[in-house]
Order: C-alpha cells, then structure tokens, then sequence
DNA sequence: CAGCAATCAATTGCGAACAATTAAATGTGA
DNA sequence: TCACATTTAATTGTTCGCAATTGATTGCTG
C-alpha cells in the first residue's frame, strides 16, 4: 500500500512554520492542563483571568482584543466563568451596548492559587530564561506582523 | 472600578511564551483560512493531506503521531474528508483493528492546487526564509521537551 | 488453548474558535 | 429631529480538540 507521491518540500509537514507553531500550542495546553484543573480552568478562561487580574471592569470587546478573540469565543466562555462565580456581568449604564467583566471576591482569591503556574510551566519547557524570550519576541513579531497581512487583505 | 493587581514580571514568562505561541497560531489559522477555502480544506486537514501526500495507506494510529492528535479528532475529520471523496477509509484486512487511510484521485489532484500554498503563508509571514526556519527549529525543540515533560509525569 | 491484557478506532460530551447573522444602543449628518 | 450608519454583544451552526468510555480484534501467558 503506501504509496509515496513526489515530495514539494515546502509541502512536507516538517518543513512548515505553522505545523510547529500549531502542534507547540497542543503541546503547552496539554501541559497546562492539569496545573488549570486544579483551579477549575481552561486554558482559555485562564487566559481571561489573567487580563482581569491585570485590572478588571472591561468591557468585552478590550478583553477581546487582547486576546485576539471575538464575541463569539468570549459570550459563552465568560458565562461559564460567572457560573463558577469567578466574575459578574454588568451592562455598562453609561453605554448599554457594553458588557462589563469584574472579578468576584473568589476570582480575585483564585490569583493566589494561580501564581505557582507560571513556573511549572518554565520547568516542563526545560529551556532558559533567555532562549524562551528570544522565541516569546520571535512569535509575537511574526503574529503582528500575521495579523497586518490580514488587516491589509481584508481592508479591500 | 479597575483595580490594578501587582505582578512579577520574571515569572509571568511562562505565561508569555505560551500566549505567544497560541495567539500565533490563532494569526496563521487565519491567514490560511480564505488560502484553504479554495481547497475546500480547514486547516486540520490540510495537515492530514500533507501526511498522506507524502505517503498514503497509512492508519489513523500513525497520522495521529504524526499530528499529535487522537482518533477522537481525527475519526470524524477523515469521515468529513471520506465525504468530500479526498480519502478513502479501508479496514487492514491483516489487521481488523486498524483503518487504513489512502487518497482517491481527487485527493491527489488537490496536492497540486495546494502547492501555492506556502508560498502565500510565506509572503504574510513577512519574514526571511532563515529566519522563519531558526523559529521553527526553537519550536520543535522546545514543544519536543513539553512532550517529554508529558511523558514523564504520566508515567508514575 | 483459554483467559486476559493490550491495541485500535469509534463514540459521547464538553469547551473552544470563528463566520455570519441578529438585535439593541449609540453616534452622525442632513 | 429623523434617517442611517456604527458599535457592541449575543446567537447559530460547523469544525476542532480532548478526556473518557466502548467494542472489536489481536497478542500474550500460563
């Protein structure tokens, strides 16, 4: 069986930027699974708690753009966070078009539990300090300069 | 309302590093998506037709180590494939457990449209091929080493 | 060879992720 | 002011991604 087709290298899975991106994005959340568990978290949702602990009462739409995630992404997940009590809704009365997300007294407490991820997270990618920022500023310059192509397409 | 919370800057890098790698990855699924549309392919996808154009015939076991994805994912992604006649899914007659997954023509014949694919993702990318290659060996490496994390805390 | 463990795919249930649409509130220009 | 565009969340529908379970096949061990 096993055919083998006649290989375009740019086409060859390990080869391709974006299979390393994505499967090392699997890989982190599988490690952060269990750590977020035990705070009653998805990764996502952590991710929410971590713009909240930097400063809450934002609208939707701020945390969105911070995490480059829509509406649809975010209704339903800060729901289930305020099911957990995590955090409360509030339409805006200054503007009723706005949500707005503030921590409840346990989201402000689940800070505390939260801050030992950070370095367990450091210890399982094994690597150091400096090589991880290089990556971290490697990434983030690629994503930005990802999202102004897209910017660049969609504009017309 | 918007209390600031204080924050260490060194131990947030766990935190970073990840963000980096999933809102990146997020950024490339996007620029891929109006690129796959053509092909009629998610992203997902593409990847299992990367796998097979390189060698097809293969069980589900060993496109999913390949991808690092399991066949809860991938059961239902190759049946979508199967339905759009890309894939055929065929029990190993030596060994029942197993499907085996191979190419029809049509699915072929899509390798061909899909060779431009990369070079698009390339010039979104916005970013030297020497470069791009350096980022994605750092990712392989480090997303290598959370899987060997992995490995070693499920296996006591 | 009989019983039992291991392997493999499929299934179920839940939580993202996003496109597309809807609905309400706000802002703007004639 | 009134019509109309813009902004903001929410909703709907499709596809991933994974844990946990199920069911069938195979392999192994006594």
């Amino acid at each position: 069986m096993a055919r083998k087709h006649p290989a375009d290298p740019q086409l060859l899975l390990g080869n391709q930027i974006c299979f390393a991106v994505y499967s090392t994005a699997h890989a982190f959340n599988r490690v952060y699974k269990p750590l977020l568990d035990r705070l009653g978290l998805t990764y996502p949702q952590y991710l929410v708690m971590l713009v909240l602990w930097e400063g809450d009462g934002l609208p939707v739409k701020d945390i969105g753009e911070r995490l480059f995630l829509d509406s649809g992404t975010l209704t339903p997940l800060l729901k289930r966070l305020e099911v957990a009590q995590l955090v409360k809704r509030t339409r805006n009365t200054e503007d009723e078009r706005q949500v707005l997300i503030s921590l409840t007294p346990q989201g402000q407490a689940l800070q505390e539990k939260a801050k030992s991820v950070p370095h367990a997270i450091l210890a399982a990618s094994a690597c150091s300090v400096p090589e991880l920022l290089a990556t971290k500023n490697q990434l983030t310059a690629l994503r930005d300069r990802l999202n102004a192509a897209l910017e660049d397409s969609s504009a017309q």
